[in-house]
RNA sequence: GACCCCGUAGCUCAGAGGUAGAGCAUCUGACUUUUAAUCAGAGGGCCGCAGGUUCGAUCCCUGCCGGGGUCACCA
């Protein structure tokens, strides 16, 4: 055997480990046949009839362990809670003495009869127990009191980010706060699936290495097939293949999308995160609001049981029909107390000098438009609110609107501060597409790398012809920090990216 | 990419220019209804890494690595 263990806790382990095995103690076993789950033992026990629990099987891992000598007290936690677990020396002195060989962080099943003990805790007393995994690492021990109101007081949590992020599946095992909001997501998720499939629209799945990126402006992670001998890019949006799929006559298609872009790291941003989009034909952008009102209530309700969403602060934010829908110039007019429609770039730099707006003496104005919005009018945008009709150099793939040629049908839903939806009214017009494609061909070739790459194919797709057809994304991971209260988009995402760990050894056994 | 903050035992954290401390965890002993179990004792640290200043650095300085935050980019 190795002396060379990273601490003298992991040695400590890896000889009991042994000593197991010298007993005839497998460590390892295969199965174990549970009857109950700790929550339904809690929910069930009644202190007038307990022969519904007289024999019951609960497995799961060692939380805490209190030895007192011939007796111990141990509560284990398996996917639905925590219970305690009782044993004595007397009644199976063979397994006390494995017990001895035991320690927080083993899994273990119990097999025994439900008592409530003295101090009220409902308890497994113990006829058998079995080591189901013996853990060879120690766990962060997080101890839990309880206060007269009842409330649980946590003692030094395992809060470390780094660690809680790297080492996610300790953050699971000793944080439960953790594992509901991943349970929470989930549950978004299937509420999200069932609205749209319930509505006959079809969940497809597009390709995530793609030729030609686009749909979005952004910029991608580039990788290189070896047989083809071609870059390819992972999607930044799957925007372009859903519009053909509504030409080739789906008539309403979604996909919950891993998206990739190559941009930074910050509390609303991971390099990949989870989109929904959706296309429905035959629909606009003004159906499309009244949808994602009625798809945003309806799956809060479904997940919080209210509607009503929350920030990381605890505000809660109500959600009631119908959201204000407020025109992107006139938001900003307000903003700044004058008219911003007909102004030129520089009379729109000099509006941003005047309200301490940071830009670029160069920047276009679609890009002074959009500093001046997301500076001084998003972030009180924390109720729902439409933000609609955008400038169309902003917006490449979106339609013409109907009675401004110099906007475009769009919307973007914000809430909490944050963008969380961004619709349009699907530019189907190949003219119009190609020249906005020519357009940003123009920037890009101006130095703009995040601008649109023209799509050839995609614009026989729109020859071919798509028909009057609404879109729409929704920004998973956000929405699912807003059902959760998080603070970070990190705390949604169950393996955020990190910079790998400096070199460590890595861990030695015999 | 820029700036600010952080990095000390398995975990949560103190600390100080003279090479370290607490609580929990761990180990030994006591304890057959405990629950932050208790009581008595013990072990455990390249104080993120590398240079520099100094008689002496974990502490001061510089660089690097990792993390958090703000900004930029973006959703």
């Amino acid at each position: 055997m190795s002396t060379d263990f990273e601490n003298d806790q992991i040695q400590r382990r890896y000889e009991e480990l042994e000593e197991l095995i010298k007993r005839g103690v497998e460590p390892y076993p295969y199965t174990f046949d549970r009857t109950h789950q700790s929550r339904q033992i809690l929910d069930t026990f009644r202190d007038d009839d307990a022969g519904g629990l007289a024999d019951v099987a609960v497995a799961g891992r060692i939380m805490a362990l209190r030895r007192m000598g011939k007796a111990t007290f141990f509560h284990i936690q398996d996917a639905q809670g925590k219970i305690q677990c009782y044993i004595k020396a007397d009644e199976l002195p063979q397994q006390y003495e494995m017990l001895r060989l035991l320690d927080i962080g083993d899994i273990v099943g119990v097999r025994g009869f439900v008592f409530r003990t003295r101090t009220g805790e409902v308890t497994v007393h113990a006829r058998a127990l079995v080591l189901l995994c013996k853990s060879l690492r120690p766990l962060p021990v997080v101890k839990e009191e309880r206060d007269e109101q009842g409330n649980i007081i946590v003692h030094d949590a395992f809060s470390d980010k780094e660690q809680r992020y790297r080492r996610r599946y300790i953050d699971l095992i000793v944080n439960p706060h953790v594992r509901q909001v991943f349970i929470t997501r989930s549950r978004m998720i299937t509420a999200l699936r069932r609205y749209f499939d319930e509505r006959g629209w079809l969940e497809v799945e597009t390709p995530v290495l793609q030729p030609i990126y686009g749909g979005a402006s952004a910029r991608p992670f580039v990788t290189h097939h070896n047989a083809l001998d071609m870059p390819l890019y992972l999607r930044i949006a799957d925007e372009l293949y859903l519009k053909r799929l509504i030409v080739g006559g789906f008539e309403g298609v979604y996909e919950i999308s891993k998206n990739f872009r190559n941009e930074g790291i910050d509390r609303m941003h991971n390099p990949e995160f989870t989109a929904l989009e959706i296309y429905v034909a035959y629909r606009d952008y003004h159906w499309l609001m009244d949808m994602v009102e009625d798809l945003l209530i309806t799956v809060t309700e479904q997940v919080r049981g209210q509607a009503s969403l929350v920030q990381a602060d605890g505000t809660q934010i109500p959600l009631r029909k119908p959201f204000p829908r407020i025109r992107l110039l006139e938001a900003i007019s307000q903003a700044v107390g004058e008219p911003v429609a007909e102004k030129t770039q520089q009379e729109l730099l000099s509006i941003c000098k005047r309200h301490s707006v940071d830009v670029a003496p160069s920047a276009s104005r679609a890009k002074l438009i959009d500093e001046l919005f997301s500076t001084l009018v998003q972030p009180r945008l924390i109720e729902p609110t439409f933000v609609v009709d955008y400038p169309v150099e902003m917006s490449p793939l979106a339609k013409r609107h109907r009675t401004d040629p110099t906007l475009v049908e769009r919307f973007e839903l914000y809430l909490g501060g944050m963008e969380i939806a961004n619709a349009f009214s699907e530019l189907n017009d190949p003219r119009d597409q190609r020249a906005r494609f020519e357009e940003q061909a123009r920037l890009r070739a101006g130095g703009d790398d995040e601008a649109m790459v023209l799509d050839e194919d995609f614009l026989t797709a729109l020859e071919i012809g798509m028909p009057p057809t609404a879109g729409l994304g929704i920004g998973i991971d956000r929405l699912a920090m807003l059902m959760t209260g998080a603070a970070s988009i990190r705390d949604v995402i169950l393996f955020p990216l990190m910079r790998p760990e400096p070199t460590h050894t890595p861990s030695q056994h015999c």
